[in-house]
DNA sequence: TATAAATGTTAGTAAAGCCTAACATTTATA
DNA sequence: TATAAATGTTAGGCTTTACTAACATTTATA
């Protein structure tokens, strides 16, 4: 049986992706860390943490450490997942500044379905096995067009 | 001298993108047929133009008709390419279904920033132009690999 | 251990976007 | 042209997500 999904809205998927990355570094979350790396008040963060507790995604006492349950856990890292891939997108195709693809990357992964972020997966797979000859160049390649404008030539002879 | 650019919301992108669509058919747009695009009620519009008016993006009298300034037909059409670019991106190279492309497109049109949005369009050039042998091949063979796992050789020789 | 500093919570407020219900205007028709 | 139907507006309310100011608890230190 599926959960009767609620979307969450960016902000709290963005909540959960932060007290992910925090439990990683620090084992638990604490509020004032995570209003810090959100960039907003504490009280904020209290009104958000008593939402996500109610939607059972964490755990978190008076006074007390933040942390995901199983369900947000998953939730993170599916987010988290979505950002990466799109990430990995910006820098390795387009060739996008870090700086920039990250943050595009922080926009995107909200607006991306589950479909897209699959078939991105796939696209890349294909890429690495690619076209026998020619399929290592055709990105590196972009990137020399895009610093020059010179399209580099395919080594390799066409066969009939 | 730039704009001080306060963004829209994507909310606000989104009247103003329909705005222009109704325009272009019908050369001004009604209140109720923005409601209906928008799939919202008519007070909600109401209170969207007068944002919008206060920001010199739309001109709107009172049981009259709306239509879009100079600015507010460029920040419409800003969109609508980016809109159009990553539906582009969606259906020609990852072959995703339409349906669900426009979906995603109408979400991310929001979210790409406009150093994403002329990248992706010099990726496209790039791919159009091409390398000269196996290049109009290779999205062929990601179609072919989504249908049927295969991977279709390239049909040239390499050349040492 | 008593007090100061750091941290967290509660209460009340605001802006963005949505809603319904009631009212106003415009357009179409008898 | 008087009235009905269609369309648009106003008023008031709700939710989300943020804020500040005041208060409570925990932790660190004298």
């Amino acid at each position: 049986m599926e959960d009767i999904k609620e979307k969450l809205s960016p902000t709290m998927e963005d909540y959960l992706e932060i007290i992910s990355s925090i439990c990683k570094e620090n084992k638990v979350a604490r509020i004032g860390e995570i209003a810090k790396k959100m960039e907003v008040r504490n009280p904020s963060v209290n009104a958000a943490m008593k939402f996500l507790c109610e939607k059972e995604l964490v755990h978190h006492e008076k006074y007390g450490f933040v942390s995901l349950t199983n369900k947000g856990q998953k939730i993170a890292s599916e987010i988290q997942d979505k950002h990466d891939v799109l990430y990995k997108f910006l820098t390795e195709i387009l060739w996008i500044d870090k700086r920039i693809a990250d943050k595009d990357a922080c926009e995107m992964e909200h607006a991306i379905s589950k479909h897209t972020f699959t078939r991105l997966i796939k696209f890349f797979k294909f890429l690495e096995e690619g076209l026998v000859c020619c399929r290592p160049k055709l990105l590196q390649n972009f990137e020399t067009y895009l610093k020059t404008g010179e399209r580099v030539k395919c080594n390799c002879k066409k066969q009939e």
